[in-house]
DNA sequence: AGGGATGCTGAGGTTACCTCATGGTCAGGT
DNA sequence: ACCTGACCATGAGGTAACCTCAGCATCCCT
């Protein structure tokens, strides 16, 4: 069963997020990282001092949730859980040294990607479709 | 922990998706069907006599996970499993009057949806957005 | 007629989320 | 100094949406 064409804006941008979406995932494959454990990383490498709840928050899921990520990427090596020496009920996230190779390893496969993406619009289309997804922002 | 701009187009894309895709959701929310349903809904409704497997193809699941689909459609009485009359393995499916209701009206909610995200462009803005994300798509 | 593919589904597992309860800690008012 | 209420992380347990593997009926080819 074939994937019929929409002709519709709304489904054709969706169909590009996808297609990225999945690119995205696949080029994450070797690290074998989730993109929730992906961005995790990039928003603890950024921050280096991240609060569980800021990562919740960061994640836009529950703070609940945002232990398990951690557990994930601690298991990995990729993180670390130091006390919060103002505050003895919290427990910061900071990267290990491997963390942080891994998220510049990672941010250097998602702007190839990206590039790969774009390869066939010129600058000046790049240009505009940033005006007009912008304009779809608010 | 605010939202921080990447300056990405890659990233504007996304977010553009994101967006849309969680309005998208929302709007579905009174029909309490996800979106997962309401494709194999509207796959259903266009074909009148869908097998399982061509259902699980449509929606890139696994054949028994098409199974799940079907019940949970069946179940709110928007669809209808039938005999194969030319394969008695085969199970075709149908919509019920319900389906084609919901079905019709979901339809013109993802319209008015997708209408509202792109009230701000102009019909030129439009047309060059569309040939812009077509060109991403090979 | 026999044998390998095909179509659906039961059984059971995984993943990624959730809520609720708990123990520790903080901070502001009295 | 103490109490009270809010907040931090996590254990326990649940759910939804996927998956694989087995099994049974049926199809199709030789």
């Amino acid at each position: 069963m074939a994937e019929e064409p929409t002709g519709e804006l709304g489904d054709l941008l969706m169909r590009v997020a996808r297609t990225q979406r999945r690119r995205w995932r696949e080029s994450l494959a070797p690290w074998d990282l989730s993109p929730h454990q992906a961005r995790a990383l990039r928003v603890v490498s950024e921050h280096d001092g991240v609060r569980l709840s800021d990562l919740a928050e960061a994640l836009h899921i529950a703070p609940r949730s945002a232990t398990e990520v951690a557990d994930g990427l601690q298991e990995r090596g990729l993180v670390e859980r130091t006390p919060d020496p103002g505050d003895r009920r919290a427990v910061l996230l900071r990267p290990t040294d491997e963390g942080r190779r891994v998220r510049a390893e990672v941010g250097r496969a998602r702007a190839a990607d990206n590039e790969a993406l774009l390869a066939r619009l010129s600058a000046d289309d790049r240009a505009t479709l940033t005006r007009l997804l912008t304009a779809l922002l608010d």
